[in-house]
DNA sequence: CCTAATATACTCAGATTGAGTATATGATGC
DNA sequence: GCATCATATACTCAATCTGAGTATATTAGG
């Protein structure tokens, strides 16, 4: 198999195999459009949820998402809005790619060997305005999903309660595959992920620890992808809302990199109307890193790096002193590098 | 086409058109992997390249690529770790998602609207081990393909001389398809991207400069993808060795990637040898993002984030005092939530 | 043993950061 | 109308970090 003869001819075509095999031999697959389209409404970061019918393991909740079909659409973000303004009636702003999914593990049907469908994420932001009119779907708090990484209000119970005792067991049992390639222990990954043990929480690690969770079969995405180590989904208790096909890895994914996004680029005033206070700017990057920043250099900060300016005008009826309005300078992404709100967690 | 009714209807079906579609009307693709592997030899930044056939425009060059076949891969890196090994020889280590690019304007064959290659670019980091058994392709200087990348010695003089005057006609030139998503004008984005009239350089923007020089017809791959704006190529000045396909574009995608990495994740040991002074690891770091660093300062932030630890080995003939040799703490993923090597530039 | 070349250690001023206190001003209740 | 409350905004200060310099150590080569 791996003579040097075979070796040699298989390098050799390699770069001309796409030309000359017969179109009917490769292997094709289905591209499907997966959009997380994420807000904040009422200081609650949540995504555009499309109810579907229940999978095998209950699921019904999914992110917005359809077949790309390269006939119709020039580029896949071309596709992508087109897909969302039809199911949903919601006009994507602000779009990136986030990640191609394609493992077999992760199908509906594990064993299948044909066609399959490769997921490519998008994270889409957008203002949520009140009482959207949505054609279809409904926004739901992305907590909803990850109840362990909602810090709003300190550390979740449900990592002491649930997590860890669960984690812990997993990780004090060994590893089914031992790879090389996995050089940290189960008990490493575990406590850097969820930070037991005096490690730090790292927000951004979101898709990590789903991951982890996963491989532990805790979430119940794995019994239905049919994980050895995972229970009957009855038995297990539920760590979230579980999401169809592998929607909750790309909304997980989706959240990592929002999080990771808006301190060194200003996309956290793709999610706040054009006028804001700049409390209403904070309380909107809470929301989306969870812990609490200090007020005062919150401020600062902001408004040193000349991210905002003052449009003038003030809010009245905020409880005490009117606070004045700020717009987002655009200027900025014309004057610095990577300008983003830099925050780091503090009190107050 | 957009009536109510009609909209409604496609909504609804829009979760199961994967399902209930017969798969010969779904338009699939083909899924090409493409793999941009670094490397650092003697402190050149180096990149794996193929050479092929010529294609329309001249090109030879190309990324080690193969298509994606999911009856014999589980997952995309398994497939592309098989397609390297059978290709080039070489055994990937350190690998990672860059981007899936599908446009159709992309295409060799642009008026194409069957199937189609999408691609999955990848960036993997190795060690350049001197003259390395390469059963095929050759390790080429990144900055062969990128020229006005290379600012170890200063400003790079293609700017100067050819790319800002070119760049300048082109953006004073109205753009032909105004649109409302691109809200900055050319002139404004020329002027970011390549850092005139007093902006800075961002060396982390190589993706953004490759494509606004491939909007401007300046590279050989937009005349041969069929750009209006592309004079022949033979008439162009040729900035920078082309490519086959998009591979350019993935490579440009690469070199971004890893300038931006290196700063939050130590993914520069993925280059170095197992043992190394600081001064050979301040070498690679600035044969990856340019401009040199301050050597005092370099020591003091590396040894002070416990990237790495003495051996207690010196290296001799260094042509001065013998140098320490180190070692990478791989504790510091334990450790830290974002270790890296957070450079800053500077004298010396 | 002197000199060149490199490695490493130490210093210091300016900027940044975390966190506190003080003041401004409209809303509310009496 | 006025005290009180609640929030917004301004100012202060010490600890730390950063950029950049000078000084010293240790080899090789003549």
């Amino acid at each position: 198999m791996n003579s040097p003869t075979e070796l040699r001819r298989s390098a050799v075509s390699a770069n001309r195999i796409v030309a000359l095999t017969p179109r009917s031999e490769l292997a094709s697959v289905e591209i499907g459009l997966n959009a997380a389209i994420v807000a904040v409404a009422n200081n609650e970061p949540v995504a555009l949820i499309i109810r579907g019918e229940s999978d095998v393991a209950g699921a019904t909740d999914g992110l917005p998402f359809g077949p790309f079909s390269p006939r119709e659409h020039r580029t896949f973000e071309i596709g992508l809005r087109d897909w969302v303004r039809a199911q949903t009636g919601v006009e994507l702003g602000y779009a990136e790619q986030l990640y191609t999914f394609g493992d077999r593990g992760r199908s509906t049907d594990p064993g299948d060997v044909g066609p399959r469908v490769v997921s490519i994420g998008y994270l889409a932001l957008t203002e949520a305005k009140s009482s959207f009119e949505l054609a279809r779907g409904s926004w739901n708090s992305w907590y909803h999903y990850f109840p362990w990484e909602d810090w709003r209000k300190g550390r979740p119970a449900i990592l002491e309660t649930v997590i860890e005792p669960r984690l812990r067991d997993w990780a004090s049992r060994p590893a089914t595959h031992v790879s090389s390639t996995q050089p940290v222990s189960r008990q490493e990954r575990v406590r850097i992920c969820f930070g037991f043990d005096g490690a730090s929480w790292d927000e951004e690690k979101v898709l990590e620890r789903f991951e982890l969770l996963y491989e532990a079969g805790l979430v119940d995405e794995a019994a239905r992808d049919g994980r050895d180590s995972a229970k009957p989904w009855q038995e297990r208790p539920q760590l979230g809302t579980p999401m169809r096909f592998d929607h909750r890895r790309i909304l997980a994914t989706a959240i990592g990199r929002v999080r990771a996004k808006i301190k060194y680029r200003p996309v956290i005033f793709e999610l706040m109307p054009s006028e804001f206070t700049l409390y209403e700017l904070q309380r909107t990057v809470e929301a989306i890193l969870g812990p609490h920043l200090h007020k005062q250099n919150f401020r600062r900060l902001v408004e040193g790096a000349g991210l905002v300016e003052p449009t003038g005008e003030v809010r009245m009826r905020t409880g005490g002193r009117p606070a004045k309005l700020f717009r987002f300078r655009r200027e900025v992404l014309l004057e610095r590098p990577a300008p983003g709100v830099r925050v780091k967690p503090g009190k107050s």
